[in-house]
DNA sequence: GCTATGTTACTCGGATATACAATGTCCGAGTGACTGTGG
DNA sequence: CCACAGTCACTCGGACATTGTATATCCGAGTAACATAGC
């Protein structure tokens, strides 16, 4: 039960685009040789954010990948949803009414499961958290000295 | 990203060994039959229980599984840890510090990556919930109409 | 100078391969309660 | 009545097979900026 590893990717890859707001798309290229990841599989990471309105992306010769937003309207959560999926951590299957489990009760069912509750509830909790972090918070935190070798490696490829 | 099957059995499980407290240990074919659910694979997850401490194995002819403590010093946490392993949901693998990012900051990772300080404080909300609720507290809420089914069903075996 | 055509550097979507974890099944060994037998 | 061996019903641990998902790669199609050619 581990998060892929494109969350990682996803939420570093918003920021440095939050950094680079301004200068237009950043092509795919330039984030993966930046952070030294998979280019055709960062790929499809990023357009699941796409798809999820996180990023926008602009087809052509000066295309790439750009935020769709502002920093502070995109959560860790938004991004985390985005890349795995609305799906719930525990999926209650209801074992409780199968099997001969079931044969007696018959009207006890109709209240919820009482672990999809309580397994509910702290998936909750873990999503608010996540909702009350943003991009900016993150860029906020972190110690941008790298910010200026960030925009000079643009320079660095043209 | 999603929780594996066998903590809404071991959940379960747990719940129905307290309601079955006194009467010795459970054999894993009555769990299995009881949810209807594959009595091998189960019998693993049961296992991974026991060495978590969780739950008491006997061997012999009368012999299964019953719980090694007391329903409230046992947490949903618990279950979870020792089914789905300790290991954080997120994982940070510092692709920060990788590629041609890490090429000009040096002295800049000395403090802790943001993305993974947030998430851990996301995840700690959550293990916090989970700690907070015991098999007791699941007892307690639930409709035992089925205890008394749960009971007789032992006869039904005998 | 202006339009048409081609080139280039990107993205998108789908198809496919690979690695690994979750799920499920099977078998031999150990263990303790029970049964039966010999003394 | 008691010691002893045998059987039975469990668990344990490991060795698999199967399935699903995350990861990774590749290819064809579309698109917009730019360059070039033709009028």
């Amino acid at each position: 039960m581990r998060m892929g590893e494109g969350v990682e990717w996803g939420v570093h890859c918003c920021a440095t685009l939050a950094w680079l707001q301004g200068e237009g798309p950043v092509p795919i290229r330039r984030l993966a040789t930046w952070f030294d990841l998979p280019q055709e599989y960062l790929k499809k990471r990023l357009q699941a954010l796409a798809r999820a309105g996180i990023l926008a992306s602009t087809p052509g010769v000066r295309g790439g990948f750009s935020l769709a937003r502002a920093p502070e309207q995109i959560t860790l959560l938004d991004v985390v949803t985005a890349l795995e999926g609305p799906a719930e951590l525990f999926g209650c299957s209801e074992i409780r009414q199968r099997g001969a489990g079931s044969l007696g009760g018959d009207s006890e069912f109709v209240q919820p499961c009482g672990v999809a509750v309580a397994m509910r509830r702290a998936e909750l909790a873990w999503r608010r958290e996540l909702a009350g972090q943003t991009i900016a918070d993150l860029m906020a935190l972190a110690p941008r000295s790298g910010e200026r070798t960030l925009r000079n490696y643009r320079n660095m490829t043209d």
